[in-house]
DNA sequence: AATGAATGAGCATTCATTCAT
DNA sequence: GATGAATGAATGCTCATTCAT
């Protein structure tokens, strides 16, 4: 949940090489301040007053107000995609593991809220940008879809899966998070997370049926 | 000082549900836009439009465009409210059964889309109203946590789950369907329907408990 | 739910008297406009036309149209109260002398028309603004009682005098001039006021006292 | 101050000659809200609700909006100009018993405060009927006039005076006087009526001038 | 690196007015 | 006589954006 920059691998900036420390601060007040109130509602001095400047000053950094959503997206991707790489000892694990795992990473606290961002404004994007954005969502689901293949080859997954309906439903659950979650629930974060891992590995264990009502 | 009535009502004609269908129509303009562009990047004149009419003709209807958003989810959460009252052959049936039949309620098909704005553009209504909206998520909410604190009861759900959680995890399955799902895709909407009720019934089914035969 | 943040306000650059010359102008530009047309008539596009601007820059200066208008009675009513303070040689003077020179006073030619523009806009400004309006215009009333006060008492004005009415009646004389008084006509604006004196001096003096030689 | 038409002259039918007595009760409707809140400001809603009626609907007795305003300036003027005849008594009475017997008549009670509007709205007639409205003024400035030229020919007022001069200014005192006058105040109506002839004749009498300070 | 001053496109909203019923 | 439904011109206001300093 760090919203701070310090793991952020420098991205776009954007008007020659100039000071990365304050455009990751831009960029983190953009984060917010679109997550907050949406990109369209979000306004230029919302996201100026965050790092005490005025609204002109921020086209030192940007060309467009888009260039912010764009810089948000972008560096919450990278740190998203970085997630997807798995350490080695997980080479050759099962894929109910290699599924928990990635719950437990993604859920584990470097990754921002900013994602929830994503579906709701990659529509104010260019179409280039849409597409680029996209590509980045697509291999992180092609991730999620090849444990989900691994799964039904060697069946303990349901062999009926589809694996890229099963990591929309994943991403939707995990990335909707913070729409609902509130610190003060009866459940810790973490608890939060074995209980996805639990619901998404007993949900997609083969043999398992529903009943017929009726 | 006669009276500071820098903003003194006088009695306005009562607008809204004179015409019903008419008012219907309109609702179904703001419906597909407000989806498609989401609040504040839709225009009035984009919502006049759909029913061939200029913007300034829709105040007829309306006292203000926060209205449009209001209807619309007022009479989405109407049809969700209708949603969560079961069949008299459902009375007595068993946890797992009445949420499956749920979901499939639910995504039956009378359901419109536009539950998946509530999220989006709750914070674009008044305080009032927001509550209002709320208290209906509620009701919501609260059925679905019935039948998870029945299930833990008898034993067939695991006895670790908070209701409430899993109450909020279904909804954001459910309603966040339309965002991703296509009808390209190779599983029909009736599949997909199936694999939900599956992916629960599984997931919260308690490990202590057999494993169910098909 | 976040916070229910439909409108709130980020820290907004203070505007206002930042470049004060330019201020001036613009409230030069208002009070023209607003003497001329009447507030609700006139519109930001005429204000701004005067100086040379177009309508939406104004709001660099101002947050909203009703700024304009109490800017521009608050700068009328400070020169007002700046009249209602005496010269020394006036310290000790009688009744009628002081009234006499306080009618000079605000016929004076630095005084702005724009105080006419007072009882017709007034309503226009909001509660709060009002009552500080009425609040400056209280003291110069005060001033005109005192006066008539001190006549009565020593015996130089006719002790049947209600001091309030005798106030508002002289400002509503003094202050409709420009109403009526056109340069054309065979008196001159000193002439005028030297009548208003004599009307004032003459109508207010007690019937018992012998007249007066000049 | 009666505002009812029970003594108004069938003024204006526009549209054929219909229900005067309903005509009459729109007009009255029109003078109170444009008395309270100036002709840009009122609103034909604001109008028509006062008789019950929706906006549309006052088409049937006018073309425009301004119909209404000249409509109620008529007939305040008509009411107006009935209160410049003298009586027969009169005839050959002093300029000063004139000038009080019409402050006492114009004041008396079957005057609506409706002309105080005209100094504000006037300028929202057209030009043609700026001018006819201006006729009717010009008749009552007149009497105004000739009784001050009597009263300084036969040397009981001052030689100095301009009568278009007093003409104004009388018809200014007498005509604010509902702006700023509250029946709570300690001076009856009676008695601000007899004031206002004690300023005036006082104030008009010859042989009486201010004494010059300093 | 940042700001003061201004622009221009666009938007919600108001309101006089029309017209068929 | 009166209303429901709609129009279109206009207006206050917001906001991304520019540019000289």
């Amino acid at each position: 949940m760090a919203r701070s920059s310090n793991t952020a691998p420098p991205t776009v900036p954007p008007k020659g090489t100039l000071n990365d420390r304050r455009w990751q601060e831009v960029l983190d007040a953009a984060a917010a301040t679109f997550d907050e109130k949406g990109y369209q509602a979000a306004t230029l001095q919302d996201v100026a007053s965050r790092v005490d400047l005025l609204a002109p000053s921020l086209y030192y950094y940007i060309k467009t107000k888009e260039d912010l959503l764009f810089g948000v997206m972008q560096r919450a991707h990278q740190l998203g995609l970085r997630l997807i790489e798995e350490a080695p000892e997980l080479a050759g694990a099962d894929a109910e593991t290699r599924l928990v795992e990635f719950i437990r990473r993604w859920m584990g606290g470097t990754y921002p809220p900013e994602v929830r961002m994503v579906e709701r404004d990659l529509r104010h994007l260019s179409p280039a940008r849409q597409a680029e954005v996209m590509g980045w969502r697509d291999r992180m689901d092609h991730y999620l879809e090849d444990i989900v293949r691994q799964g039904v080859t060697d069946g303990t997954f349901d062999a009926d899966l589809e694996p890229s309906v099963v990591a929309s439903t994943l991403f939707v659950v995990l990335n909707s998070t913070p729409t609902w979650w509130r610190a003060s629930g009866r459940r810790s974060y973490a608890e939060l997370t074995e209980w996805y891992a639990k619901l998404f590995a007993g949900g997609l264990r083969s043999e398992q049926g529903p009943r017929r009502a009726v």
